[in-house]
DNA sequence: GTCTATAATTCGATAGAC
DNA sequence: GTCTATCGAATTATAGAC
């Protein structure tokens, strides 16, 4: 039996450093502009190691490119207050402490990069549908899931992504009275 | 004086098969990922010929990237329903008779192209801003205009470019009927 | 006006020395 | 394990023949 986790020394931290770099880059520049010799500058480390430890850059950003939004139990949340708790829980995932980086990553890429695009329709087919199926029913689960998708990811998209001023300028408490009550409305399909 | 308008002819039919193909190739892939080459195959010209009438890749690219959200004058229109005039507004400028190509083109690139950001911060900011002081007076029109803005962009992001299927699968009276709710609340600001 | 040929970069990826 | 050197392909853009 090999050793079991006792390794974190040698040069894991290159790839530690090559995954930091490459988050950082797929974030800001997308897929297309972040260039292999651009990852090996920003970690320090030669371009070579990049293909070495990783076989390619597509392979590089397919392991980056692994999100989970880690959604709630909605089954067992206060009806009348899916939508705050929805709002809550996105801004926390993308601002919070331990904010997960994957969302910009995935919207600046999955304009011009199809498996950042077909992660993106998985993740949101295969839990924000089940999701809101325990929510407001099952009538109308993919009309609402439809909806409820166009407000979150555009409310990403304008604030990370393009950083429209009157978006950034939201304060977290608007958002989650104002983006909050359509959340409720889209997902319960009450009203 | 040089003649007016007198000359269709010649090959002002090749400037205009290079922008009929830079429209599509752009809207469907980006700006990075379209070459060149790919619009002179599609326009059935010779590269060369691009680089001669529009200087470069990226003056290309700004000729193309040049849209009007062209928006009603809200104060005309009645305040009850400002919400659904306006997505109506949207949905038949993207799918109506006459559409309009620009949005597609502008939010696939405006992830790695800062062009085409800077063009749509601009049209949002100096269109969206100014429509939404006429109809819901001048109070907290940044924060009405983010929240109109992050649902809009939303709703064309993922029904247009990611084309995420719940999304895609709304019919235009589901979407100007919840949508058109949420922007009659964020556009007034009522409630 | 249009196209052939090619210059000048830049990219991802590989081979092999250390 | 890490890096030097480089390959081969693809890109934008140019010069000049037809």
């Amino acid at each position: 039996m090999p050793r079991e986790s006792k390794k974190p020394t040698k040069s894991d931290r290159t790839r530690a450093a090559i995954v930091t770099a490459a988050q950082k880059l797929f974030a800001e520049q997308g897929y297309e502009r972040t260039t292999v010799r651009d990852i090996a500058a920003l970690a320090e480390i030669d371009p070579a190691l990049v293909i070495r430890y990783f076989g390619s850059k597509d392979e590089l950003f397919a392991r980056v490119a692994v999100f989970d939004l880690k959604l709630p139990d909605l089954g067992k949340v206060d009806r009348s207050k899916i939508g705050e708790n929805l709002v809550r829980h996105f801004l926390s995932m993308w601002e919070g402490e331990n904010a997960i980086g994957g969302m910009p990553i995935m919207l600046r890429s999955a304009t011009s990069n199809e498996v950042a695009a077909n992660k993106l329709r998985e993740v949101f087919s295969g839990q924000v549908m089940p999701a809101l199926a325990r929510a407001g029913g099952r009538e109308n689960v993919a009309e609402r899931a439809g909806l409820v998708s166009s407000q979150l990811l555009g409310l990403a998209f304008c604030r990370y992504v393009l950083k429209l001023p009157p978006v950034v300028n939201l304060s977290r408490e608007v958002i989650i009275r104002a983006v909050g009550k359509t959340i409720q409305r889209y997902a319960t399909g009450e009203d």
